[in-house]
DNA sequence: CGCAGTCTTTGCTTTAAGGTAAATTTTCCC
DNA sequence: GGGAAAATTTACCTTAAAGCAAAGACTGCG
């Protein structure tokens, strides 16, 4: 058994597979590699591929034409993606992928991996599974910038990206033009309102870091 | 061969079942009816439940605590839908489901649905691609939510409500608060806007209907 | 018919969000 | 180690969106 055959066994997609489907499925894969900040496919292209992230991190984000952009969603090693194309003949994707490290996939086309997963009902299941954890991860994206301003949304990123810090200082490892593509807004308004919460002292800020110093009070404004 | 066999015959999702399934699930689809704007299930229930529109119309939304809606998606005759609990052990619902006319559904429950599906690799198979299409939909609301200000998704709005009317004055159905929660604003901001495209000459409008009168006008404002 | 309740419309006010620009700091590459 | 490029921070200004309130218009029902 390959690494490979390996890492595809362990994923919830292929984990239904036998050993003969696993190995072709395996030989079947075309690995790709990708620079950090290489563009994988851009919005609007037909794209038919299914793929599965091996190492690295991949953003999926919707570009505007006034060029600002929104990140939906970040997949990581394990995570299963795919074009519309692979699904709907011709049809077009609906966010670009963008390479956010050094990153390595395994792509199979639609006319290989179709006919695999029509023929075993378990993997169509499975990834129905999957697109159900999209669903719900849209939906909340939907709620978000539905109902909720803009400080409310920052606040959720906050608690998100620095809360596993025992409120300990924390490298800023998002740019102000990232976190803002994440919330759908713009750096200057990602940067005020990060100085408003360290007036109001719920947070400390510098420059290159920052320190959670009341948890409640932004999980508070976060569901507001 | 009974009339609920051919419906289900007729839906892309049970296609590929043969007589002995069809009426299995047949005779296993718990009918029921619901009155106009009766709430079929409340967000955050557990609802493990998938079924499949007979007649009538339901509208999928979300709530706010301040009390504003925002309708993710309005279902017909012959749609499937489903409780995220269908798919996932006591996860809750992500919107509110209501009835908008008098409505009859046929649903099915996990336990029985479920095992179905997954003999049927081709039943899931289907699902997928039921599931893709919702997620485009999905899409295109955090695009324009995200990058689009309320006149352009207004006038978005317009045109898929109005459009088919051959620039003949069309009954207004929705009411503002309506028109509004399928745009994520208020009824204000909707009347002024309408008013506003009529100074413009885009279209016409009076208290109970409408008529196009620039369509290019719309469509260039809906994807400005 | 008349009245209560629901919609629509509009004016006025407040707040949230965003654009521009410039100063400052940091990063990164040669 | 120096300088260009990128990122952060702020001040100031404009616009979009929303909240509040009140005046009409329509609907449905007793």
């Amino acid at each position: 058994m390959t690494s490979l055959e390996e890492f595809l066994a362990s994923n919830a997609l292929f984990a239904s597979l036998d050993q003969t489907d696993l190995d072709d499925l395996a030989k079947r894969a075309i690995q790709k590699t990708f620079m950090d900040q290489e563009i994988i496919v851009y919005q609007e292209d037909v794209w038919p591929y299914l793929f599965l992230v091996a190492e690295g991190k991949i953003d999926a984000m919707k570009e505007s034409l006034e060029g600002r952009s929104f990140i939906a969603t970040s997949l990581k090693a394990g995570d299963i993606f795919w074009g519309l194309a692979f699904f709907i003949e011709a049809a077009p994707m609906p966010v670009l992928l963008q390479a956010k490290e050094r990153t390595r996939v395994y792509l199979w086309e639609r006319e290989t991996l179709v006919p695999v997963i029509q023929e075993h009902g378990k993997m169509s299941w499975n990834l129905c599974q999957v697109m159900i954890d999209r669903m719900q991860l849209a939906s909340t994206i939907v709620e978000d910038l539905a109902f909720q301003p803009v400080m409310s949304r920052l606040a959720g990123l906050i608690l998100s990206e620095f809360g596993d810090a025992e409120d300990q200082f924390k490298s800023r490892e998002l740019t102000l033009e990232e976190m803002a593509s994440r919330i759908g807004t713009t750096r200057e308004m990602v940067c005020r309102h990060l100085y408003r919460f360290a007036e109001q002292g719920v947070i400390q800020i510098n420059r290159t870091e920052l320190r959670i110093t009341n948890r409640g009070m932004l999980e508070k404004q976060a569901r507001k």
